[in-house]
RNA sequence: GGCCCGUUGGUGAAGCGGUUAACACACAUGCCUUUCACGCAUGCAUUCAUGGGUUCAAAUCCCGUACGGGUCACCA
């Protein structure tokens, strides 16, 4: 057989050769130890968490190493294509801060970026694979191949295009001739010679050496449309955007051999593999992949309608990364995450539990360390796509909204009540009289109403001073208890609870319920020092 | 069904032949405290799915079993 001849008569059109992409799409000439990543979606638009933490993973290793990060968005699955598909992900990545090198939108020096527009690579690589007698012609249906499924079930035989039942693989130059000018169908196979008998050993970034059996399959290289499917297309992708760490699913890992085989066929040089483990979710009793569909606490859209960080969800998917970086994180709580050394090998080797919990609980101690302005600015960028009401009212009052976000905030252990910004107004609500509301007393300790008028009237007229200090305001606090028959600290009452009606427990609560309408608020001293005095005296007469 | 991978507390996990089985989240209790939050202290796996084996010594190595996941396309 003259291979060359086949190769001319399969690809008549392509005239570039290896060679020529070689040229064209050159070694990077990066440093040792300078990582290539990408990350690899279907266009099927908006991201989810199993997305962006499977982003995550190869953009901090290509910033860390100082290489390069892509976004290869492939597409060759015509059925799954999503309209904007494309600009929908990006966003959603650029929304996370992803720094992104080479992207379909922004280009670069080894696009396209898009697999369907990458057809004339695969074809010359496919070309030169047929010329050195390496793939053929296969021009089996759709049927041929089901009824040899039914032959190869019925003797138990594995299932498959291989050994004896490879019937294409050696038509004759004239036979295939004769079929292509008859316009049949036909795709380009992968002439394995590897021996199921055999095995490979395969080395993972995380899970360490694998051994698994060789490939025998002749594989689709080329599909019937002229449409690679993902294993040749990434071969060639990765190849010709010279990654050198390919991050995927581990569902991949069964493949594995074929994707070996396809590799040295080419006679490319294998980059580094490491194959990531889902992100799962409870669902019920049993525990399974996390899926956009059936999850909405799994949709990005979700975190940014709660106003959750985006930082602290890359704070969390760093601690799932690499378990470690939780400690050095409370080390360096000033540091960014960027400054952790993570490592494939530190991964984990069993699939990890969505934790929202985690999120929360990250993304508290995230906000509290933000400054007041900062927070207050984040704020307004959230209410103005999801609370216009706020949005108004924080804007008409920006210096006491950053002085009322400030309370307990600078200081060395800062309030921790805000796990997201949409949590914010319940928090706050009362220091604004468009939204005060008139307290009701009626599950207080002290619920006379009579009473309760006459304690504020007595703090409000005799006692209060708005130009108080903090020790002077809660000193005239104790008198106040006292005077009216309670406990002016927690421990006499404590000793004593007969000789008093209550404590300063009881009074404070009084006061506190009047101004705010809550009985669980930051610091009252500094609460009423920002609502000022005629506020204050606005809401003790509501009652 | 074949092949591959996994199984450490409520959760994420560290551990790589000798440890009191880290750490974080959650939870509980106590202290602090004008409420809440914070903080601090304490508690929370007598045991690493299970049965055997190797060894002076096993969560760590080997074999079997159970369970969970993945994969066997002209899908990615």
């Amino acid at each position: 057989m003259n291979y060359n001849a086949l190769a001319e008569l399969l690809y008549p059109n392509i005239k570039t050769t290896i060679d020529d992409l070689e040229k064209k799409y050159p070694e990077r000439g990066l440093k040792e130890n300078t990582e290539v990543t990408r990350f690899a979606p279907s266009p099927t638009g908006r991201m989810h968490l199993g997305n962006l933490y499977a982003s995550f993973i190869p953009e901090v290793i290509a910033r860390q190493t100082g290489g390069v990060f892509i976004l290869r968005i492939e597409d060759t699955d015509q059925k799954r294509i999503i309209e904007n598909g494309i600009e929908l992900g990006l966003s959603d990545l650029e929304h996370y801060k992803y720094i992104i090198d080479e992207h379909p939108i922004k280009g670069g020096n080894y696009g396209p970026y898009v697999q369907t527009k990458r057809l004339d690579i695969y074809h010359t690589v496919a070309k030169y694979l047929v010329s050195i007698g390496k793939a053929y012609p296969c021009f089996c249906s759709e049927d041929d191949l089901t009824h040899m499924r039914e032959i190869q079930e019925k003797r138990k035989d594995r299932i498959g295009y291989y050994g004896h039942y490879t019937k294409c693989r050696n038509l004759s130059y004239d036979e295939i001739k004769k079929r292509i000018d008859n316009n049949e169908k036909w795709v380009l196979r992968l002439k394995s010679n590897g021996d199921i008998n055999k095995t490979i050993i395969f080395k993972d970034l995380i899970k360490g050496n694998i051994e698994l059996p060789e490939n025998d399959l002749d594989q689709v290289l080329v599909k019937s449309d002229g449409i690679p499917p993902y294993a040749f297309a990434h071969v060639c992708d990765d190849h010709y955007m010279r990654v050198t760490i390919v991050t995927r699913d581990d569902s991949y890992i069964s493949s594995v051999p074929y994707h070996v085989e396809l590799w040295n066929a080419c006679g490319f040089k294998m980059p580094k593999f490491a194959h990531l483990l889902p992100l799962n979710i409870k669902d019920g009793d049993s525990i399974r992949k996390i899926s956009k569909r059936k999850d909405p606490q799994a949709a990005a859209v979700f975190y940014h309608q709660k106003g959750v960080p985006v930082e602290a969800i890359k704070l969390y998917f760093a601690t799932l990364m690499n378990s470690n970086f939780d400690e050095w994180y409370i080390q360096n709580p000033n540091k960014s995450y960027r400054d952790f050394e993570f490592s494939f090998s530190k991964m984990s080797k069993t699939g990890a539990l969505f934790d929202l919990d985690k999120i929360i609980n990250i993304s508290k101690n995230y906000i509290s360390r933000l400054s007041a302005k900062d927070v207050y600015n984040n704020l307004l960028n959230w209410s103005k796509e999801f609370d216009k009401d706020l949005e108004r009212l924080i804007e008409k009052y920006k210096d006491y909204t950053i002085k009322t976000l400030n309370i307990e905030r600078e200081q060395k252990k800062p309030r921790k009540d805000f796990s997201c910004y949409s949590e914010i107004k319940e928090y706050i609500w009362y220091m604004y009289n468009e939204l005060f509301i008139t307290p009701t007393y009626e599950w207080q300790a002290i619920n006379d109403i009579n009473q309760i008028k006459e304690i504020l009237n007595d703090y409000i007229n005799n006692y209060f001073k708005i130009e108080d200090d903090k020790d002077t305001w809660f000193y005239k606090m104790q008198v106040l208890s006292e005077k009216h028959g309670y406990a002016k600290n927690v421990k006499d009452y404590k000793e004593n609870p007969n000789n008093y009606k209550g404590s300063i427990i009881d009074i404070s609560m009084v006061i506190r319920v009047a101004i705010t309408s809550k009985s669980m608020t930051p610091n009252l001293y500094e609460i009423m020092q920002l609502l000022g005095m005629e506020e204050i005296r606005r809401r003790i007469n509501m009652l």
